[in-house]
DNA sequence: CTTGACCAGTGTACGCCGTACACCTATGCT
DNA sequence: AGCATAGGTGTACGGCGTACACTGGTCAAG
């Protein structure tokens, strides 16, 4: 067991999928901009450039951390009710990205689609058109749902600071958002503190959604152009 | 005229509003990423370190910006109904964010609120509340709109990208992406060339969202929290 | 057994970034 | 006249992504 054997035996080769998974390791436990090439390899204990074996540079790095996260998502469920398949995956989708919060971003700011994110829109479109909507109106109802879903869209932020009692100054400025975050305190939800339940808006939004989409199924709805 | 004068008239004391209207512009042009504070300094001729006697930092030059677009978009209308006030405001929004395509993703890149974007949320919901919304509804309705009701959310991407004709290879592996690609290039759309019209798209998903609303307060909806 | 191609990993270096800090210099108040 | 202040300057530092030339180890062909 010379030292030469003992670099040998700790060193697992680095491949592209270690790289990656370390990467996206790293983003949960720092968040996104603290992950920088430097950082990555030292976490890997390689040199920066080693890492340039394996992605071709870091957009490439990013892509394949959205991939990585993306392929976590549960493959679609199988049944006769299309919107409790429908909202089973987009669910699953959330309880990921909420998993990897920086995902969200990283996601939106990616120029194309990445191969798996690909996948993932294609098995959706799939699961409405075997729910019996027309591939019309399932395109329509893909670019509704928006980045929903991808199960993210945690709202801009809370409007509310993490702080605790209400501003008296917010309230005098921007009475209707005092209002609502008074009625978000004093309804006994889930979350004690004085935040919102993500899960409940959240939810609240999909239904709205999905029922609108079911309504506009059952009446036959195909996209009226006016010429 | 000696070069001293000429110094003083053509220097303008560079404000801090010269210098966010100078970034937004910069950004328009070239894009957020070249966005540089030396880029910035650079075109106001003036030295990088010039810019921190009138913005902090980085973060709060891109919070000045922010605000500036924010405060482009229109004051609210007044009217009885109260959905075509709130999708006018929501359409001259979109509109706003449409001539700043780096705004939307600096927004969120936020991690408060600024003043013009709770101005702006507040005056929303004061709409939703003319409109006979209960608070209660109007905190779950402003988080079903999410980011929507920015203006924004062209969608991650369009799926296609840019090329003409379809791929042969994405469509054998997402058939149903191409599906939906094919039907929306066949309909006679707004937008002759192979993308689908993203301005009907988004009023889709809008008053989609409105109509569901309007459900929910004729029939007198609450939350109905299970303890 | 030698040779040479081919990797994965290294080391150095460049140009860009945000910005801390010390410094000037004109302006305007006392 | 004296002086504080505000706005613009110059220099410098540490961090970033990554181009490019290299090295040592593996392995197939001669």
């Amino acid at each position: 067991m010379t030292r030469q054997e003992a670099a040998h035996t700790h060193r697992i080769p680095l491949n592209r999928d270690r790289v990656l998974r370390a990467a996206v390791a790293l983003a949960d436990a720092t968040g996104i901009d603290a992950l920088s090439m430097r950082r990555l390899a030292q976490e890997l204990d390689v040199v920066p450039m080693a890492l340039y074996k394996h992605v071709a540079n870091k957009e490439e790095l990013l892509d394949g951390m959205v991939d990585t996260v993306v392929g976590e998502i549960d493959p679609p469920a199988t049944g006769p009710d299309w919107q409790r398949v429908v909202r089973g995956r987009i669910l699953s989708a959330r309880r990921v990205l909420l998993c990897h919060p920086w995902a969200a971003r990283v996601i939106e700011s990616r120029t194309g689609p990445t191969p798996a994110v690909l996948a993932y829109l294609d098995s959706m479109a799939g699961s409405f058109r075997d729910g019996g909507l027309s591939a019309d109106l399932t395109h329509h109802v893909m670019h509704a749902m928006g980045s929903r879903l991808l199960g993210f869209s945690q709202e801009l932020f809370d409007a509310s600071g993490p702080s605790g009692p209400p501003d008296p100054g917010l309230a005098a400025h921007y009475p209707h958002i005092a209002e609502l975050a008074a009625t978000a305190a004093h309804d006994g939800s889930s979350t004690v503190g004085g935040g919102c339940d993500d899960q409940f808006e959240f939810e609240f939004a999909l239904d709205l959604l999905l029922d609108g989409f079911e309504g506009l199924r059952r009446q036959g709805w195909t996209s009226a152009r006016k010429a």
